[in-house]
DNA sequence: TCGGTTTCTGCAACCTGTTCTAATCCGCGA
DNA sequence: TCGCGGATTAGAACAGGTTGCAGAAACCGA
């Protein structure tokens, strides 16, 4: 059981050792799958086989296809923060630092170009109930955006329910999310290629940003 | 045939009137069913039914169910178009044009809170054959963008091929597309109130266009 | 070790988007 | 008017996400 992905993030894991490895080899599955196949490639038969399990144990562990990718790309986003307070972006002014944080999520992102597109449609068609999901990636990215801004090294330990940043720098972190995350869609949907993406943030940073 | 929804928007419309007639009982028969259950509420055979074709015929017209719902969106960005040039946003500044621009969208949008769910959540998982819809929408809203940022009127009549705005006024359009879409997401899937769109909107106007 | 509870399995079933086919219908040019 | 070709229809069929169920297995406290 255990409400889907929320658990390893927010809720006491209570899940014994032989589910935990069980979830490990079910999300693995899935991951590799979508690799291959995107969003289409995930079936959950092939990840039931996969992963040793029956079809009906899936859904004891996710709600959904999609908040099963939910969960992966949640881990993801925690990879993401650790290595970027291990080697923070080191541009000069926060413009630099942005935009080199922005590709490098992009760049570790788009290297599995079916996986993202995979995620990108599950948070896309995603409902409510994995809204928590939605939320860690969000708070972890602006996290990330507000070190940057600031030219430190974000925190990875402190509970991502803690608030950061002024109001003016969440309200950046904010607009700059929303333009990573259309410009992805974008990008997924097949309207651009991926370095459009990563200049579109360099101007959005720049608008932001920059005196004028 | 007629690449689905491309068709009354860009090349000429090969339909004879009886086929134009059962587009437009299908395309009103989908939003009807949008309206009242959201995506999933469009369930294709009751579309059929309901617009009186048989179910094989919806794919004549039609690449998929996003691709559907794509067409219903893109006839409402185009009524919005002119509505916004019948009455523009009439503030003082251009943020304030901007701010009421995007008020006004996101509430004639979110009226029918189960259409707009539908509609977004097409637009979010449709793929490249649709690109040429999702084109069209963003021409509309630059257009729409810029014509509030210089307190103009947006033109209705021009192709929607005809370049518009400066570099500067299309990036502006560009972030500002990227935040209502991605809020909008945000709101269909229960992340936020329709509130919390508009007031992201003002925020990531003022963000980009109040000096600092 | 035992009994009870929870989890997992294997499998069938259901639902809905999508595709396919054979038969029929319709408009239109000859 | 006739006949042809494309459009439409009814219906079946297929695919994959999701659900339900009965029995087997695993776990856990006493």
């Amino acid at each position: 059981m255990a409400s889907s992905s929320s658990t390893a993030e927010f809720a006491a894991p209570r899940l014994a050792l032989s589910q935990l490895r069980r979830l490990r080899r079910i999300v693995d599955a899935a991951i590799a799958l979508a690799e291959t196949g995107g969003f289409d490639g995930v079936r959950l038969r092939d990840v039931a086989d996969a992963s040793g399990v029956a079809l009906g144990t899936l859904y004891k562990y996710f709600r959904s296809k999609e908040d099963m990718l939910l969960f992966a790309i949640n881990e993801d986003s925690a990879q993401l923060l650790r290595v970027m307070a291990e080697r923070p972006p080191r541009g000069e002014g926060a413009s630099e630092r942005l935009v080199e944080l922005f590709a490098r999520a992009t760049r570790g992102l788009t290297r599995r170009p079916n996986f993202a597109r995979a995620v990108l449609r599950a948070i896309a068609a995603s409902d409510a109930s994995s809204a928590v999901q939605q939320a860690a990636f969000h708070l972890r990215m602006t996290r990330m955006v507000v070190a940057a801004l600031r030219g430190e090294v974000p925190d990875v330990v402190a509970p991502l329910s803690e608030p950061i940043g002024s109001e003016r720098e969440r309200r950046i972190a904010l607009v700059l999310q929303h333009v990573w995350f259309s410009s992805l869609i974008g990008w997924a949907s097949g309207l651009h290629s991926i370095g459009a993406v990563t200049q579109r943030m360099q101007e959005s940073i720049e608008l932001l940003l920059e005196p004028r």
